[in-house]
DNA sequence: AAGCAGTGCAACCGCGGATGC
DNA sequence: TGCATCCGCGGTTGCACTGCT
C-alpha cells in the first residue's frame, strides 16, 4: 500500500527554525490550543508540515520543558530505565517530566553511552564487554555487581557520581558545565525569548482545552495553567530554575500512575 | 589566525501502530 | 475486513560550536 508524503516536500521549509516561525507556532497554539498537526502549518501560516511543527513544539518550544543538562539523578534514571525497557526513549521520557524522548535520546548517545564503555560496560545489554581494558581497570566487583542487579536503579550510582568509589576509573567529561552555561547564553540573546517576554498573551489560555493526554494530566493535576497569564515560564528557559516545574513535576509523577518512581 | 577533528544537539526520515470509515 | 490517514517513535543526519594543532 503506498504512502503519501506527510507534506508536499517541494512547499515547506526545512532546516532550523526561526525566532518568527517559532513565533507563529507558540501564537497559534497559545490561541487555538493544539488541533491535528497536519491542519497546524496552514493555520499557522507556517512554511513547515505538521510533523516539523508537532517536533519543534514537543521538543523545544512546550512550556513544561526543563532546560540543560540531565541531573545525576535524571541520568541514574535513564540508565535504570534503559536496562528494563531499551531504545524505548518515549518510555523512558514519561518517566523524565520535562524531558523529552529526543534528549534523552541524544543525551543517551553522547554522555552515558560512552561513559558505560569507557567502564567496560555493553550499553545495549548493560553487561560487561568482555575483553575490555576498562574492564581489566575497572575491577570484578562491580562489574559482578552490574551484572546480576542491573536492574536496580542504585547500581548505576557509581556511573553518576563521580564522586563514588569507582571516580577513578572514570574520565568523566568535566565540560558539564560549561555546556549548561553555553546552552543558557544562547537562550539569554534569544530574540524569541525577548518577544514572548514581551508578549502579551492570551488571559483564557486554552491550555486547558488540550486533547492531549499528557497535557490533560498537566492541567488537571497541576490545577492551574503553569503560566497563569504570564510569560513567566520562559524564565525558566534562562535559568534552569527547578523550582515551580518541580512543584509541577511531583505532581504529575504522584498523579500519572499513583507511585512515586 | 587558519584549518581540522571531535562533539553535541536540533531536525529530518521512514516505519509501525492507532483510528476512522 | 480492508483501506486510508494521521500521529508518534526510534534511528539517523546535518551543522554549529569548541578545542586542538
Amino acid at each position: 500500500m503506498g504512502r503519501q508524503p506527510c507534506c508536499d516536500k517541494k512547499r515547506v521549509k526545512r532546516g532550523p527554525w526561526t525566532a518568527e516561525e517559532d513565533k507563529k507556532l507558540i501564537s497559534f497554539i497559545l490561541t487555538h490550543g493544539r488541533c491535528c498537526w497536519r491542519a497546524v502549518p496552514k493555520l499557522a501560516g507556517l512554511l513547515r508540515c505538521g510533523k516539523s511543527c508537532r517536533l519543534r513544539w514537543t521538543n523545544y518550544l512546550r512550556p513544561d520543558l526543563k532546560r540543560g543538562l540531565l541531573t545525576t539523578d535524571e541520568e541514574q534514571l535513564v540508565v535504570d530505565l534503559h536496562a528494563k525497557l531499551g531504545n524505548r526513549w518515549s518510555k523512558i521520557a514519561a518517566k523524565l517530566p520535562g524531558r523529552t524522548d529526543n534528549e534523552i535520546k541524544n543525551h543517551w548517545n553522547t554522555h552515558i553511552k560512552k561513559k558505560l564503555i569507557k567502564m567496560g560496560i555493553d550499553p545495549a545489554t548493560h553487561q560487561p564487554l568482555a575483553n575490555t581494558k576498562a574492564v581489566s581497570q575497572t575491577g570484578t566487583s562491580m562489574q559482578s555487581t552490574i551484572t546480576t542487579k542491573s536492574a536496580q536503579s542504585n547500581d548505576m550510582a557509581y556511573l553518576l557520581d563521580p564522586k563514588g568509589s569507582c571516580s577513578r576509573d572514570m574520565s568523566v567529561p568535566t565540560d558539564s558545565m560549561e555546556q549548561s552555561s553555553r546552552n543558557t547564553s544562547s537562550h539569554d540573546l534569544d530574540p524569541l525569548v525577548n518577544w514572548l517576554l514581551e508578549a502579551e498573551l492570551p488571559a483564557d489560555e486554552p491550555w486547558l482545552n488540550f486533547t492531549s493526554s499528557n497535557d490533560d494530566d498537566f492541567s488537571s493535576i497541576v490545577g492551574q495553567s503553569p503560566w497563569d497569564g504570564t510569560t513567566d515560564w520562559l524564565l525558566d528557559y534562562q535559568e534552569f530554575s527547578m523550582g515551580s516545574s518541580r512543584l509541577i513535576d511531583g505532581a504529575r509523577i504522584q498523579n500519572s500512575d499513583g507511585s512515586n518512581f
